[in-house]
RNA sequence: GUGGCUGUAGCUCAGUCGGUUAGAGCACCAGGUUGUGGACCUGGGGGUCGUGGGUUCAAUUCCCAUCAGCCACCCCA
């Protein structure tokens, strides 16, 4: 058994898990469409810089998480461990300014080589959405309200919270970043061995550490918001009365920091308490910076990524499997003819279920067993009148049809 | 990567203070019903008790290691 096993992190999706993760990114992408987004994908494998150079050079997610090899033609290469770099990656290399602004919107597995837990897997899966080349605070406002919306439409947005911070632009952080080291290495002692590990690389993480005494340094922490400038703050205050307008509530975050270097300005999280400490089910923010790290043309761009995983857990129950219509031929003589009254009903759009072996009762057990609406029977005697008998499993009423009007009297049961 | 809990049939779980054929419910298969499913009855198949090693006359049970899942940290979707 060992050796049969997934390998770790991964698993096996089957049919009722699939229902629910279909509904998932069926449901978000006809919001996204309505939003103005469309559908893309990006290839699940790209050269490594790709992540390296704008993921951040400190993030856990390039420093120990990705997984990097070497193929045969000596090429280094990454399993994407997120969508939005290559999405940018995608922008450059199509060209994609001429057709600025784009709305793309993702769906597919990422890989992150991580210790598993539940909501936790190292090959998982995002949906995503990515506004690119609007500069102004109504694309986050809009990318917000496309996540919202989804949220709600799923039925679990009264299971989330969506929480709100800005990380200004490059000059605001970079003067509160001075503070705060200086602020924090005053205290330096009081820190966390992480904390003081993460002092030099990343010290707005600390921010949010959930150590206890690091929470005492920091709650008595210079703010962030004193140190935004005005253009900053009047960025913030826009989202804020965009949100208002559309009657998004959401909670001030100020010790939100995203874990990616690229995001500046607007930093949001949907969370929930249903998951255990996986909370967050859909985050993301605007990253002006992407682009620009890669070499490109500085290009402003907002979007969010959500753990498709998760949301179908926090949905709950999968949505049933259509119902078929169970064919089921009674005599050797009623196979073809069976065989050829399913395909014309598959062509008519029904799902049906034809069986391939065992007696009439057997037949009718496995009809029940996959669910089926009703029970088609052809045996000699049908067959000799031209006809069906149609049994719904529900009422156990049947009767017999002639095999023309076939298509026309299953319509209650499609 | 750190700390902890768990691992017995396809699933959910009993059980063995170390002892001979390891159990239940559900599921599955067959029959009761060779032109009628769900309910019911009868019977049946399925486990090297996660894997490897150690202790022992004897290990599914004790010990160690390992793998996997889960919980918290970490990180995040």
């Amino acid at each position: 058994m060992s050796n049969l096993q997934p390998a770790r992190g991964t698993h096996d999706i089957l049919p009722d898990e699939m229902r629910a993760q279909r509904r998932v990114v069926d449901i978000a992408g006809a919001v996204a469409e309505r939003y103005g987004y469309e559908f893309m994908a990006t290839p699940i494998f790209e050269f490594s810089q790709v992540f390296k150079r704008t993921l951040g050079d400190t993030s856990d997610i390039v420093t120990k998480e990705m997984y990097t090899f070497t193929d045969k033609g000596d090429d280094e290469i990454t399993l994407r461990p997120e969508n939005t770099a290559g999405v940018a990656r995608c922008y450059m290399s199509q060209g994609l300014a001429q057709k600025a602004p784009v709305r793309f919107f993702y769906a597919g597995p990422m890989f992150r080589y991580e210790r598993p837990q539940k909501g936790r897997l190292r090959q998982f899966h995002q949906f995503g959405i990515e506004n690119i080349g609007i500069p102004g605070a109504f694309a986050d406002i809009e990318v917000i309200a496309t996540g919202a919306r989804i949220l709600d439409e799923l039925g679990v947005a009264d299971k989330t919270v969506l929480e709100l911070n800005t990380l200004g632009d490059g000059e605001s952080r970079d003067a509160y970043r001075t503070v705060l080291v200086e602020y924090l290495e005053n205290r330096i002692d009081e820190l966390s061995k992480e904390s003081r590990d993460r002092l030099n690389r990343n010290p707005l993480r600390i921010l949010d550490s959930k150590d206890e005494g690091d929470r005492k340094v920091v709650a008595e922490a210079p703010v962030f918001s004193d140190y935004l400038n005005n253009t900053s703050r009047a960025f913030f205050d826009e989202v804020r009365e965009g949100l208002a307008a559309l009657d998004i509530s959401y909670r001030l975050n100020p010790r939100l920091v995203r874990g990616l270097d690229y995001y500046s300005h607007t930093a949001f999280e949907f969370t929930t308490e249903y998951l255990g400490s996986q909370g967050t089910v859909m985050a993301g923010g605007r990253y002006d910076g992407l682009i620009g790290m890669m070499g490109g043309p500085a290009t402003p761009g907002v979007g969010w990524a959500a753990g498709i995983e998760r949301l179908a857990m926090l949905c709950g129950e999968a949505p049933a499997a259509r119902r078929p219509i169970a064919v089921v031929p009674v005599g050797e003589e009623a196979r073809m003819p069976a065989l050829k009254l399913s395909e014309e009903l598959r062509r008519a759009g029904y799902r049906v279920d034809l069986g391939h072996s065992g007696n009439l009762s057997k037949r009718m057990k496995r009809a029940n067993k996959v669910n089926a609406a009703a029970a088609l029977i052809i045996g000699e005697d049908e067959l000799a009148r031209g006809a069906a008998t149609l049994r719904d499993l529900d009422s156990g009423e049947q009767e017999e049809a002639p095999l023309a009007s076939l298509v026309d009297r299953l319509a209650r049961f499609r």
